[in-house]
RNA sequence: GGGCCCGUAGCCUAGCCAGGAGAGGGCGCCGGCCUCCGGAGCCGGAGAUCCCGGGUUCAAAUCCCGGCGGGCCCGCCA
């Protein structure tokens, strides 16, 4: 089709010519920036594409438009009939319209694909280049949930795009093994086991990790928050009396209600009930009076309220997340609350935890090994589920990260790179950086480079600095040549800092080929997700919530087969909607989802049943199982591009043409673009284009022998390109639903 | 306070970077279609101030400026 445009596009100047005596370097001027270039007509009975030609006809009275652009019309048919396969040109209010002859496309494009050459040309792009693309790399410490559920689809989905584009492809997780949040739920989990709870035999792993490291994490807050809340409650009371002396002696623009309120309050101080009753009331008075930089004493304590009210509604939010893993968890919640006396204790506790492996003492080391290890089991089992694999899992606490992050500090302090600061940490400053490095302004701009902390004062990295020696190994050790890191939108400015420091140590190359590909974040539907007070949807639950909903519209159909064939069925079309699900937005856009409406998102339900049937076509018409057989398949269709003419496309067939057409160039964006949801979005609309073509005409009992060889071209072409789009989106396939 | 991203029918989404004809799809809703390669389908219908206001242009959902609304980032957290 790009083809037939490019050829029609090539003989417009010398039409243009030759009707209006324009130059032929104008309008291949307006060619070549674009402000004149064809697209397809809105109405198929237009023709097939269209080229608005208003830029060259600027210059002429609108009165004369029709004339001048019939003979361009007819001018144009001449100069392209024989050899862009054209064979009708009208011009209609200011457009070029052109309609094509689809069997010599038919049989072109049918000849690229069969051939394989299509296919082949398509892993040329990689060339067996390496790449890595590291993706999930969910904290361990409860189960994936649908945001890292995106990660996951997103990540693998690609590489999946990768494998096709030839190049060769490593996948990695990477372990977050050595942080606070696993010290937190190893300190919960001994906690727990020592107190004789055992996990009930039928919750997975990581499930009832994931419950242990909510409540550990949220009686810690709670010990937190109960103190800061205690601090403001007295520094409100002090500005409270303050305020009420001013009020007392007539010195105030307060109001007389506001003063009262307010004096009523530092009054009862002891009374702390009955504080918090005032301090809402008392904010939302104050808001409405006070004028900005009017009173400073009376600012002070509208901000106090307002930290006061932040502070009460977090705590509010930790109680009842975990008032609903009590109620579930009981032993749980009082195992964790009798042996947890004080935040501060436990904070010390996770804290020496924490420097035990950093300072790799075995024993320590092989605590959180174990406990990591464990809910990892847990991951991969929903991973396969889902048709998720890795080459490899990379471990943040290994030698080969620790040991080349103390490297990467130290490489950084001898080049002038980075400086002790005061208290002994060590900090890059790229703001000055950024002034003698272009790479490094380009890299921030428009905004700030700033500084950042790479070695705490007691000697200790941090992530960003781990992860730098990890990008390190990636590229050196596991030999990359370009690594993607399918990261949250979030850690933005973390992927920066870790492109900067890369740049400034000497890896420009691979600072250069070190991409960020970075996701939104996924918001369900009623309910805020939050890992550390155990508020997720997990995708286990979406899992059996997708296969469920299935499996009733497939005893709702009365089928008469064995369960087990449905359930085969229901699970396998539930990985596909499922990924389908995570991967249908834009990754750069926030993913709204609501699990009500699970059954309502057919997207891998529709793609399958579209290469159902069109294998069921191959299967009546040669008795071939495209999916033990494709080559068999190919060699038969092969036969049909021969001697096929004078077929009347109808615009539904017209329509999978195009669409089959463009199968290279949907991949070539989606690649360069960063978009595997452009890959959904394209078979959903393969299937959809098959769908009414496959119900409009028939294929195998068409009487015309030509028209049949048409129709059988267009589905078996259909059948293949779904067969790949299928390997990339990852969905298990099916003969028969 | 500074920076980035997003705003298209009841809901979700494409188109925006490279401006062109009636803004494509899907879900849901209403009405039809199973003697016909498997109806998880097809056909038809209703439903949109393309967030608002300016500007550039023959032409703006698309580009520019200014608002409004939502998200994210600016830690000796990960």
């Amino acid at each position: 089709m790009y083809e037939t445009w490019k050829c029609v596009l090539g003989k417009l100047p010398e039409a243009v010519y030759r009707v209006l005596g324009i130059e032929r370097a104008v309008t291949q001027e307006l060619l070549a920036s674009g402000k004149l270039k064809a697209a397809p007509t809105p109405d198929p009975r237009l023709g097939d594409f269209g080229v608005a030609l208003q830029p060259v006809l600027k210059g002429i009275n609108y009165a004369k438009w029709s004339i001048v652009g019939a003979d361009l019309a007819r001018e144009l048919y001449a100069l392209t009939h024989d050899e862009c396969w054209v064979e009708k040109v009208d011009f209609v209010n200011g457009y070029l319209n052109i309609a094509i002859n689809y069997n010599q496309i038919l049989k072109s494009i049918s000849e690229e694909f069969l051939s394989g050459r299509v296919f082949k040309e398509l892993r040329s792009i990689g060339g067996g280049e390496k790449a890595i693309v590291e993706h999930t790399s969910a904290n361990p410490v409860h189960p994936l949930h649908v945001g890292s559920g995106r990660n996951s689809v997103i990540g693998d989905t690609f590489a999946r795009l990768l494998e096709k584009l030839g190049f060769n492809v490593e996948t990695r997780f990477y372990v977050n093994d050595i942080g606070r949040q696993v010290a937190t739920l190893i300190y919960g989990v001994r906690i727990v086991e020592s107190s004789g709870v055992e996990k009930p035999r039928d919750l997975k792993i990581d499930h009832w990790y994931g419950v242990i490291y909510a409540l550990t994490n949220i009686i810690i807050e709670q010990g937190k928050l109960r103190e800061a809340i205690n601090g403001k409650i007295r520094d409100f009371i002090e500005r409270a009396s303050e305020i009420c002396d001013v009020c007392s002696s007539r010195g105030s623009e307060l109001t007389r209600e506001t003063c009262l309120e307010i004096c009523e309050v530092s009054w009862k101080r002891n009374y702390k009930v009955e504080l918090l009753k005032y301090a809402g009331r008392i904010y939302k008075l104050l808001k409405s009076t006070v004028k900005p930089g009017e009173n400073p004493a009376i600012e002070n304590l509208t901000r106090i309220l307002k930290e006061l009210r932040d502070l009460l509604r977090e705590y509010r939010s930790f109680t009842r997340a975990g008032w609903k893993l009590a109620l579930y968890y009981p032993e749980v919640y009082s195992a964790l609350k009798s042996s947890i006396k004080s935040y501060r204790e436990a904070e010390e506790e996770i804290t020496r935890l924490m420097l035990g492996a950093e300072r790799e003492e075995p024993g320590t080391l092989q605590l959180f090994s174990k406990t990591v290890n464990e809910v990892l089991n847990g991951f991969r089992e929903t991973l396969n589920k889902l048709g998720v694999y890795f080459n490899g899992f990379d471990y943040e606490s290994s030698p080969e990260v620790l040991k080349t992050a103390h490297q990467v500090v130290d490489d950084l302090l001898r080049g002038g790179y980075a400086r002790i600061i005061e208290g002994g940490a060590v900090e890059v400053n790229l703001d000055e950086l950024a002034e003698r490095y272009d790479y490094i302004k380009r890299l921030f701009h428009p905004d700030r480079a700033g500084r950042f902390v790479i070695r705490r004062s007691d000697g200790t990295t941090l992530y960003v600095t781990r992860d730098i020696a990890y990008s390190i190994y990636k590229f050196k050790v596991l030999g990359a040549s370009r690594v993607y890191n399918v990261i949250a939108i979030e850690q933005t400015r973390e992927q920066k800092q870790l492109k900067a420091v890369l740049y400034l140590l000497g890896y420009r190359r691979e600072a250069e080929n070190l991409d960020h590909f970075a996701y939104e974040m996924v918001h369900l539907k009623g309910l805020r997700m939050s890992g550390r007070r155990g508020l997720y949807y997990t995708i286990d639950e979406m899992l059996v919530d997708a296969e469920l909903s299935i499996l009733k519209k497939l005893i709702e159909k009365e089928e008469k087969r064995e369960l087990r064939d449905l359930l085969e069925i229901a699970e396998k079309l539930a990985v596909a909607n499922t990924r389908a699900i995570l991967v249908s937005v834009d990754p750069g856009k926030v993913l709204v989802f609501d699990p009500g409406k699970i059954s309502e998102v057919e997207y891998g339900v529709m793609i399958q049943y579209a290469f159902v049937r069109a294998q069921g076509v191959v299967r009546n018409l040669w008795g071939l199982e495209f999916l033990d057989s494709r080559e068999e398949v190919v060699g038969k269709t092969i036969e049909y591009t021969r001697g096929f003419e004078g077929v009347d496309f109808t615009s539904e067939e017209k329509k999978l043409v195009d669409d089959i057409l463009k199968y290279p160039l949907v991949l070539k964006t989606a690649y360069i673009e960063k978009s595997p949801s452009k890959i959904l979005e394209y078979a959903l609309n393969l299937a959809i284009d098959f769908n009414k073509f496959y119900e409009k005409y028939p294929v195998i009992s068409e009487k015309n022998e030509n028209a049949r060889k048409a129709r059988v071209l267009i589905t078996v072409l259909t059948l293949l390109i779904l067969s790949e789009l299928i390997d990339i989106l990852g969905f298990p396939k099916l003969r028969r639903m």
